[in-house]
DNA sequence: CACTAGATAGAGCGTTCGTTCTAGAGGGGT
DNA sequence: ACCCCTCTAGAACGAACGCTCTATCTAGTG
C-alpha cells in the first residue's frame, strides 16, 4: 500500500485492531510474540498470525522470508527487549538489589495475574520444543536469558558484590523467577512468585 | 492380539523396539511421554506416537478414547512418577537436606547432558501452551509440581524445619531447579543447574 | 462349535498446516 | 510519460493433522 512504514494504514481498514498506526512488519512481530507466548511455537499458525496482525500472508513472507522460524526468533527478541526494559526499570528504581529483585517478582506476578494466567514467559513458551530442530530459536532464547542475567549482574556489581558472586546470583535470580512464573501459571496462584522474590532477596542479602 | 497385557508381543514382530515385553498401553504412554518431552504437546502427532510405540492408531484410541489430551495427561503423570521416584531416592540417600538438594541438581544436570540437552522437564514441555484450552493438562502439571514439593517439604519437616519454612523452601527448590534446567537446556551448559544447587543449599542452611 | 468382548489394523474423513506462486497497487525517480 | 521497487493480496499445493469408522483377529466362555 505505501512505502514508508510509519503513520500509514489509515487509508484502508487495517488500522482498527491493536497495534494501529504501526508499520506492517511491527504488527506482525507483535502478533507473533503474543500468540506464541500463549500457544507456543507449534501451536501457533502463520495464517493465525497474519489474521491477528491484520496483514496478509504475502506481507508475512515478504518481511520474513525465513518463514516460521524467522518469525519465532524475531518474536523472542521482541519479548527479550520488553522484559529487559521492565527489568532495567525495576532495578534502577531501588538502590538495594534485594529489594529490587523482590519488586521484579511482584511485577511479574501482577502481569501474570492480570492476563488471567495466560501470559507466561514469552521466551520459554516460544522456544520450548524447538531445541532439536531449530538452533537459531534456541540461540535467541539463550541470548535473551544472558541479557537479563547481565542486567542483574551489573546491578549487583554496582552494589559492591564480587564478580563471581554477582554472576552466579544473577543466574539464580533469573532461573528462579522463570520456574516460579511457570508454577504460578499452572497453579493459577501468584504465591510461588512472591515466595521466590523473598527467597532471592534473602539469598542476595546472605552475600553481603 | 491378546488379552492379558503382560509378556505378550512375542508372537509378532512388535517387541523389537524400546519397551519390548511391555503391554501395548504402557508402550503408548512411554512413547507419548518421551516425544512430548522433546517436542511439546502440539509438536507431537498421534500417528508419530503410534509409530514410535509400535502400536496402531486403533490401539491408541482404544486405550485412550479421550484422544490427544488424555494421552498428554497420562504422559504428564508418567513423568511425574518418574521424577518423584528419583527425587525420593536422592532425598533419602542424604541425611542433610541441603546436601540432598545439591545432589538432585547434579542428577538432573547429568541426565540432561546425557540426553544431549534434549530431555528437559517432561511436565513443562508437555503442558506449556495448552493452559488456555486444556484444563485437565494444566491440572495434571500442577499436581506433579505439588507432589514434588511435598517430597521436599517432608524432608525438611523431618529435619526439624518449621512448617511454613519447609513449604516455602520446597516451593523455591522445585521452581529454581525447573528454571535452571530450562536455561541449561537452551544454553547447552550444566552450569546453571550446579549454581542453582549450591544456592539452594545455602538458602536452606540459612534457615537453621 | 458358536458367541462375545477386548484388542489390533489401517483406510479415509475434513481440516489445517507451512510454503510458494502470480498478480497487482502505490509512489518516487528520470 | 514510463519504469521500478516495495508491499499487498490471496489462490493453490502437497503434506500432515486429530479423529472416526469398519473390519478382522484372538482368547475365553458356554
Amino acid at each position: 500500500m505505501k512505502t514508508t512504514p510509519e503513520q500509514s494504514e489509515q487509508r484502508d481498514g487495517t488500522a482498527t485492531g491493536p497495534g494501529a498506526g504501526l508499520g506492517t512488519r511491527e504488527r506482525i512481530v507483535r502478533a507473533t510474540a503474543r500468540l506464541m507466548q500463549r500457544q507456543g511455537y507449534e501451536g501457533t499458525g502463520i495464517k493465525q498470525i497474519s489474521r491477528e496482525a491484520e496483514a496478509t500472508l504475502g506481507s508475512v513472507y515478504h518481511f520474513f522470508p525465513g518463514g516460521k522460524q524467522e518469525l519465532a526468533t524475531e518474536a523472542i527478541r521482541h519479548g527479550d527487549r520488553e522484559f529487559a526494559e521492565m527489568l532495567r526499570r525495576a532495578l534502577e528504581s531501588r538502590p538495594d538489589p534485594a529489594e529490587a529483585v523482590l519488586a521484579v517478582a511482584k511485577d511479574v506476578a501482577a502481569e501474570l495475574r492480570a492476563s488471567d494466567w495466560l501470559d507466561g514467559c514469552p521466551v520459554t513458551a516460544t522456544s520450548l520444543g524447538t531445541a532439536a530442530h531449530a538452533p537459531d530459536i534456541r540461540l535467541a532464547a539463550s541470548e535473551a536469558f544472558e541479557r537479563w542475567r547481565g542486567l542483574v549482574r551489573d546491578k549487583l556489581l554496582a552494589c559492591g558484590f564480587g564478580a563471581q558472586d554477582a554472576l552466579e546470583l544473577a543466574h539464580t535470580v533469573i532461573n528462579t523467577l522463570e520456574g516460579a512464573e511457570f508454577t504460578a501459571q499452572v497453579a493459577r496462584d501468584e504465591e510461588p512468585l512472591l515466595i521466590a522474590g523473598r527467597h532471592l532477596a534473602r539469598l542476595i542479602d546472605s552475600y553481603r
